[in-house]
DNA sequence: TTGATTAGGAAACAATCATTCCCTAATATC
DNA sequence: GATATTAGGGAATGATTGTTTCCTAATCAA
């Protein structure tokens, strides 16, 4: 990936900048429509419209079609997780934080964003048998959720929330594989109700 | 999709067929090379190399490559469904048959089958948004699958391996996200361990 | 054996793809 | 104001795609 302008560092542009123009923002539009057709399904015609650019300054900023979508599934990581550890710090203790995380993942997977999708499970599911690189994220991707996870349940076990019986690390993993499970069954577009599925969920925790 | 020779109706052949030919070996080629790499990264050279088939055969049973995935697709469902059928005709109850079905998704998601992944999964993630007939198929068989381990719920609540304040059709949702997020996970190559993981997944028939 | 019929194979096809190239327009420095 | 520099745009370019077409070889019916 090559440097790109952004916002956070306006100062040190070089000379000959046409107008206002946010790499952060162009790469919201590739991972609206990576998220939603895929990697091969979208086109170089689709990406650049959705990033608001032409093919020409696409090819400016990254090398190649790979390296956008490498950079649009970092940006989404980082999006994500912000959004993972603000719904967890809505929760008193452990147990009430994992519970906010796991009614975050059902809400995400719901509605527009849940038909669109997640870039993660995509690329998990579309090139990780392919792309020994994006096949790398995803797994470092999916160990860092879960790590989180089972963070979240020892501190529940600490301040009594959860019982000290539960394995944290397995019990972690199984809840996992039911949140990327959520991303695949929200964008087949079954309904979820986020209440009654994380409700009994939480008997993991028992 | 057109009619094509199998084994299992050979009389019905019309003259001039030069050798032996199964359809349904074809088509698990292509279940293979669909499931690994996807539908839009499968080019028709490789899939008439899985399917050992050449391009105009493969032109002359399918009217296009959209017609070889969904009968693939079918082929894969069908197989897949008797699986799991059988592994839960190894349970006494209604729990224990709930059990072996969850054992047995976790084997399928591990190791080179893992690693190869589930086509209904890919076409939910790859192509759901994009293709209504396939979204159609996949929503189909997870509400099967979904019926499935809700009678199989059911049957515990009647013979007593399972409690009946368990929500039968909430639980088997919740069930199906796992099973969809096991074959996420297994494709990321993440190891499972499968008695693990189902015991503690068990909990939420308590 | 002969004729009708069809699967299998490979080359030819048009369309689409990712990528490159060049031009224009707009700034910052001098 | 003049010049150098660069982001942005769009047309041109190979490569690759899915599909069609035609030919060959092999089989069964007569």
């Amino acid at each position: 990936m090559q440097k790109a302008a952004r916002k956070s560092e306006p100062a040190s542009n070089p000379p000959g900048r046409p107008r206002e123009f946010d790499m952060d923002t162009a790469l919201d539009g590739a991972i609206r429509v990576f998220c939603e057709r895929g990697y091969h399904a979208t086109s170089i015609g689709e990406l650049t419209a959705a990033m608001r650019l032409a093919t020409g300054s696409v090819y400016k900023a990254f090398r190649d079609k790979h390296a956008v979508f490498l950079a649009a599934f970092e940006r989404y990581v980082e999006v994500r997780q912000e959004q993972t550890r603000s719904a967890a710090a809505r929760g008193a203790n452990g147990r009430e934080r994992l519970r906010h995380v796991l009614l975050s993942y059902v809400e995400h997977s719901q509605g527009s964003e849940g038909r669109r999708g997640c870039i993660v499970v995509g690329s998990a599911v579309e090139l990780s048998a392919v792309d020994p690189v994006m096949r790398a994220r995803v797994t470092a991707q999916l160990k860092t959720n879960e790590t989180f996870m089972a963070s979240l349940i020892r501190e529940g076990q600490v301040d009594g929330s959860i019982p000290g019986h539960v394995d944290a690390d397995d019990t972690a993993r199984l809840m996992i594989c039911m949140t990327q499970g959520l991303r695949v069954v929200g964008k087949a577009r079954l309904p979820l109700d986020g209440d009654r599925l994380v409700g009994i969920a939480m008997k993991l925790l028992d």
